[in-house]
DNA sequence: CCGTCTTCGCAAGGACATTGCGCGGGACTT
DNA sequence: AAGTCCCGCGCAATGTCCTTGCGAAGACGG
């Protein structure tokens, strides 16, 4: 995997704003024709450095309405028990983000749900389940601010 | 704008998972005709109920390497103090995230940084002067576990 | 029972994506 | 400095796809 040079960047930073942009468009604002671009899109995907393509609905079209984020912390800072927990957690769906922190906890975990009903679940059959944790906070996103996939979008 | 049938339902989870699908691909498993499925696109964007698509990079292709968990409580939680926070937080372009929560802190906030410097920068030209606020809580996420679009993707 | 409204499928024309091919410029060797 | 290799480009062609106009079928209400 070769390093990007500024016209990936230039089509990256495209593809995140608008991510159905046409090939041709995409060609012809990084100033490459439809052939070269295309090709360079193509090593962008199979190399994993795009992940993926996602259409962002307003929270109105979601079934997943309520937003919890969950502070966690663990018995140690042992790797294993790191390890475990992260294995653990990675298998939960419902997890949408979930970040090793710094300061008073060790993880925070946004998860979406359905309706409380649905988040008592996730809390019951996930949550709960996870290994060496220690104190769960849960609070509950009242109403959504921003939700910006990128930055200055 | 009508409501949601359970064709437009299919529809909107296909795209959530593959944003860059094409429109005769979409059209099958929806089970419509390519020009049915085309329209009801349209529609779905013009409304806004798909408010855009966005490329998922993978964190080493970004140039906002560092995120940062921010909880703020305000002197209050008067309607008119909301509002002028929010209307403030909504301009920072490097929040990506903001939620009104339950629980001890007022709004909690996703910051995306290139690095300490500039995260030190947007503390103190945006986050220091949003008005009303009592208390600043910043946790620096140390890495990253999960990042998931959407449920269960 | 008829008019209207909506949404479908079909068809056509124009745009688009992709692949093979040949060229050119830079790097490295002799 | 000349030769060689290799990577990435643009061009061109072909097959696919997207879109729009059009007519028909069904739902609904007067």
């Amino acid at each position: 995997m070769s390093a990007l040079d500024s016209i990936d960047a230039a089509m990256l930073r495209i593809l995140q704003q608008n991510g159905r942009i046409s090939n041709a468009e995409l060609a012809e604002r990084v100033g490459l024709s439809p052939s070269a671009c295309s090709r360079r899109l193509d090593i962008l995907e199979k190399s994993g450095v795009i992940s993926g393509y996602h259409a962002h609905l307003s929270q109105k079209a979601l079934d997943y309405r309520m937003i919890a984020i969950v502070h966690i912390s663990l018995s140690g800072q042992f790797a294993k028990t790191l390890a475990e927990f992260e294995a653990a957690v990675k298998l939960c769906p419902n997890v949408l983000v979930c970040y090793l922190m710094s300061g008073e906890y060790d993880y925070i975990l946004r998860v979406a749900a359905k309706d409380l009903a649905d988040y008592e679940r996730i809390h019951r059959d996930w949550l709960s389940a996870l290994p060496h944790v220690v104190k769960i906070n849960s609070s509950f996103a009242l109403r959504e601010i921003i939700d910006r996939p990128n930055v200055g979008v």
